[in-house]
DNA sequence: CGCGAAGTTGAAACAGGTCAATGCTTGTGG
DNA sequence: CCACAAGCATTGACCTGTTTCAACTTCGCG
């Protein structure tokens, strides 16, 4: 399920660097980085990268496959907070609070970077510039979970959907993985279910309604937006250029 | 309404400092946290300390009184995303991301200590630790708005208010200012209503009934907890002990 | 004393939940 | 190549928690 392996990419090559969405690193910066990475993980779809309660000795980049965070309720009731996509930072919590405070799953099959957590210490005393990088990645992790609660506490079904595929299309778009407006979609409806707060059932309802009205098509792994500017209205979501973000 | 004071309360005699809670600083910490310290800024309840889209010059430390983080949908709806206690630290968003994505509103007259943003990467860079410091903050932040998502999106009107009142209690306690179960509560039904994604009528009926049924009393600005272990069990929240964190 | 903000309460409407059945894939083993 | 199981999607019928509407009360304050 979980094997570590050998380093297949250097942080020098690495594809999402490339990205215009990441700000350029310095020399030092990129050499950092490079040192600080240890290893990288892949894991297959379905299973837990981090486990609410455990304290990993690692914390991770996403570097290919999607993944989410989430939080089970005492009876079973489960909580997708966000996805996880490229470039994202996970497992910040293990060296912050020692415990996890949520879990996170593969949605698909994953590869991560692996950094040491006894080395984010050094990080933050050898490279101030990538110990802010650092707070920047936990912030915009907050103002992703800020504008989901908005979403779920707020608006009605079909407003939370259009909210939803909007937002992941927006930021997937930004890694460069939108093509005539149709990405990989590898959610299935419970996942959708569980990170909007509703019922399988009426996410179903709600899903087909969305398609039969024409604002999109999801099928396949696959979907496409039709009606951009009416899934906006809908949902409520400016069109935002994609953030320089940091990358480590 | 908001008027910048000379600095009434120096770091070093900080009354919250002296809290258990917070994480001892060394010598030169204070020392830098006291230097970086420009002012106070009083501002009365009800008025907005940060503005979503604005971006301040300065970052804040709340240092009495309560306050809310929220975001407006276009048609006015509201979402809090959470509340502001003693400690807190506010406004990182106008460092890392340029603009405010959120609004923050004091809910009763508060007092905040101010700091130049422009100084906050001297923080980091002479003092890592205090770099780390404020990732906590963020990440800290960010499980607070986590658990109020897994509420609102998976728990019945009741199951979430008892969630939130625990919940509150609990950080105050932290505060020391829970004595015999009782504590200052100043929000209105709206606050709690707009925090947990509830209509104002319910979110009435659902508190008197809570009431009603003896879990907790609610009334003049108070709060004093009837039932804690049943409440514990609506709300599905463990009885945590408070954490030790830094203070900026 | 009177006004505005906050809290209460009942009745009716509706969004979304629950239950139950059916189909469609896909992968596995015989 | 077929049978079967398992996971996911779909749909209808019915039920209920929550919203909405519309009073009315209470409280704090100028």
């Amino acid at each position: 399920m979980a094997q570590p392996r050998p380093i297949t990419t250097p942080c020098e090559q690495c594809p999402l660097r490339r990205l215009e969405v990441f700000r350029p690193f310095s020399e030092s910066e990129l050499a950092f980085v490079s040192t600080f990475k240890a290893g990288e993980l892949n894991v297959a779809a379905g299973h837990d990268l981090l486990l609410v309660g455990n304290n990993s000795p690692h914390v991770y980049t996403l570097l290919r496959g999607w993944a989410f965070r989430y939080v089970l309720l005492e009876d079973g009731r489960r909580q997708i907070l966000n996805f996880v996509l490229p470039g994202d930072f996970l497992g910040l919590q293990t060296s912050v609070f020692e415990v996890m405070e949520h879990s996170v799953q593969a949605l698909t099959d994953v590869q991560l970077c692996l950094f040491p957590r006894s080395r984010l210490w050094d990080l933050y005393r050898e490279q101030p510039g990538l110990g802010f990088d650092v707070t920047w990645l936990a912030a915009h992790e907050e103002s992703l979970v800020d504008e989901n609660l908005a979403s779920v506490g707020q608006r009605s079904a079909l407003e939370r959907m259009a909210f939803l595929i909007l937002h992941i299309v927006q930021r997937i778009d930004g890694l460069g993985l939108v093509k005539n407006d149709v990405c990989e979609f590898p959610l299935t409806q419970q996942h959708i279910a569980d990170s909007m707060g509703l019922s399988l059932v009426h996410t179903n309802k709600t899903l087909r309604r969305l398609v039969r009205d024409g604002y999109a098509e999801i099928g396949g792994g696959k979907l496409r937006i039709l009606k951009r500017r009416a899934l906006e209205k809908l949902g409520g979501q400016a069109p935002r250029p994609p953030r320089l973000r940091p990358l480590i």
